[in-house]
DNA sequence: ACTATGTTTGCACACGTGTGCAATAAGGAA
DNA sequence: TTCCTTATTGCACACGTGTGCAAACATAGT
């Protein structure tokens, strides 16, 4: 029941090519009709269809942004970047979350084909082998978040993960600890082999030896932090623990305290992110800064050239450290 | 480039008209063919586009949800319970964040018109007297998350905040604290006024008579909590306070422990919202809990059956006392 | 052989918009 | 007046799909 461009032609004696192009302002259309007919438009309330409109032009002005879990604190962060540079570009953001379920998966990314959205962000966990070349068979440019890769369509911004572990690591090196632990990612998650590295790569560095047994499974949720407390007897007992992300390093401290361990005097903590809740919890989180609105805001904007033809060449980010109060000199 | 209906068609010879039908599995179609034009569409790499069908139909199996802010993690959880239903159902969501700026609310709303989604949920803390009546013209069923109205088009689940707050309150009470501040919400929001009302309605109960100069402002965030300050200098001092939400509280907490005031020796601290991160600040925090993720899938649901035309009721969800440290027996 | 009935398919229109091209009108120059 | 140029508008098609209706065909009944 809604009013058509053709209920504004009729009403103003014109053909509805007339009032198209009136409402574009295409100066085609002599100024004084142009007027009237914006001046009808806008009093008998018309508002165009962005439906038919797509399907003539073939362009939606709309993009799909595929994430994990809008729930992760994240996420949440790089889907407000993105979609302030979308709506700001009068772009819309289809949201869709994965779950890291195969077969959810495979539903997002039919239904961003079904709906020919002009270009795709992924900010999941896991961009699986089945999954990839499904988002190239969509056909339109795509940027990865966090996901490093490269191809004609396959573009991403993404976290120096080794150079921001072993910022981490080196920093607590240089606070005096010898005896390091690490707590991993989820296992699928590339960024969780490149955080070891770093981690790796800075005890190599100081020139201490690299010890197995003091990396232990996680799985970058509060509750995968267990792993904790195997750290904690190992001998020599480890003076610092950095882990794959905050919210590990939360749920790290959680379980500490349940231990009757005080962080930072009896052990250092460090995490990784920089989540909001990372300033807030009791010790305040050392960790590394991740720029996360920042990140959505550049993979959306480069998105936006892509759809413009241009070339855009992938983007690295360091991690900055910021030193709060979970993390002590040693003995002191 | 899309291979379209009509490609399908003549790859098997026949019209679109057969094509459409059979790829909607109708019986008038002959069986044979029909599974005959189905192999050949999956073998061509065939995608409806859903554009053109919204077109036809006049539904497009979109919902608009509006928010406030992504990134705050009640909204969140609330737009994963949405997303988590629609998407089963196979609705698209299109999510656009207001901020509480006016001028971004008219674009959303004139967005969401322009792509005829076929529903909107609001879950912002604003739903102002400008913004009502434009999302009444979309004239599409909208459901309203912690906005209590009536109407044609407006529904809503709410959470009761009057009996959310007189439980935490009263609980308060009952453990002998006398003197207990309250740190308000954002201003423009009901539930500010509605917790407020619990809050005295706990106290007239319990005869203690209601002092103004107890309550402070806030605005429902972290740095909001800044007025706790003056709480401390009120005289007899409080021996407790209810703050307005979650972060309001992690934020009190936050200053407090900066002024040496232990929490809950000194002081005790009662949210409202029951965050994930609530049970992870330390102490952690005795808060209301308000499901959610849960309230999302509700959302979604009614919004659902309006959809099909059937009549539905507002839902009203209590909340429930979650007994966390920041909280214990006055004097103890 | 003819008619009635049922099954299967195609024709043609509709949805709302954008746009190339032709048509018309207006104005000026010869 | 006649012709040319320029400004303005409308015609008609396209985008991809769904669907009412008629057409074509087959089958069975008399």
């Amino acid at each position: 029941m809604k009013i058509s461009i053709k209920d504004v032609a009729r009403a103003a004696g014109v053909s509805h090519s007339t009032v198209s192009r009136a409402l574009a302002d295409n100066p085609l259309i002599a100024a004084e009709t142009r007027a009237r007919i914006q001046r009808l438009a806008q009093k008998m309330g018309y508002t165009p269809n962005a439906i038919a409109r797509g399907l003539v032009t073939q362009r939606t002005r709309a993009i799909g942004v595929i994430v994990t879990s809008i729930a992760d604190p994240f996420v949440s962060e790089v889907v407000r970047g993105i979609e302030e540079v979308a709506s700001d570009q009068h772009y819309r953001v289809f949201l869709g979350t994965s779950h890291n379920d195969p077969q959810r998966e495979v539903n997002l990314v039919k239904a961003l084909r079904e709906w020919r959205v002009d270009g795709v962000i992924v900010a999941a966990s896991r961009v699986g082998s089945l999954y990839k070349p499904m988002l190239k068979e969509i056909g339109v440019p795509i940027v990865l978040i966090n996901n490093q890769h490269q191809g004609a369509f396959l573009h991403s911004v993404a976290m120096n993960d080794v150079q921001g572990a072993q910022l981490a690591t080196r920093f607590l090196i240089e606070q005096g600890h010898r005896v390091i632990g690490h707590i991993l990612g989820p296992q699928d998650h590339s960024s969780t082999l490149n955080r070891l590295t770093g981690y790796r790569r800075a005890l190599t560095q100081a020139k201490i030896k690299f010890d197995a047994s003091l990396v232990v499974q996680g799985n970058g949720r509060a509750e995968g932090a267990i792993g904790v407390i195997d750290l904690l007897e190992h001998m020599p007992r480890p003076t610092a623990i950095f882990c794959y992300n905050d919210m590990t390093a939360i749920g790290a401290l959680s379980i500490l305290k349940q231990h009757g361990i005080r962080v930072p005097a009896d052990l250092s903590i460090v995490g990784f992110d920089d989540i909001p809740f990372a300033a807030y919890v009791d010790p305040s989180l050392t960790t590394i800064h991740q720029p996360k609105d920042e990140m959505g805001r550049i993979a959306m904007k480069m998105l936006l050239n892509l759809l413009n033809g241009q070339k855009v060449d992938n983007v690295i980010i360091e991690g900055k450290l910021i030193v709060r109060e979970s993390s002590a000199q040693r003995g002191s």
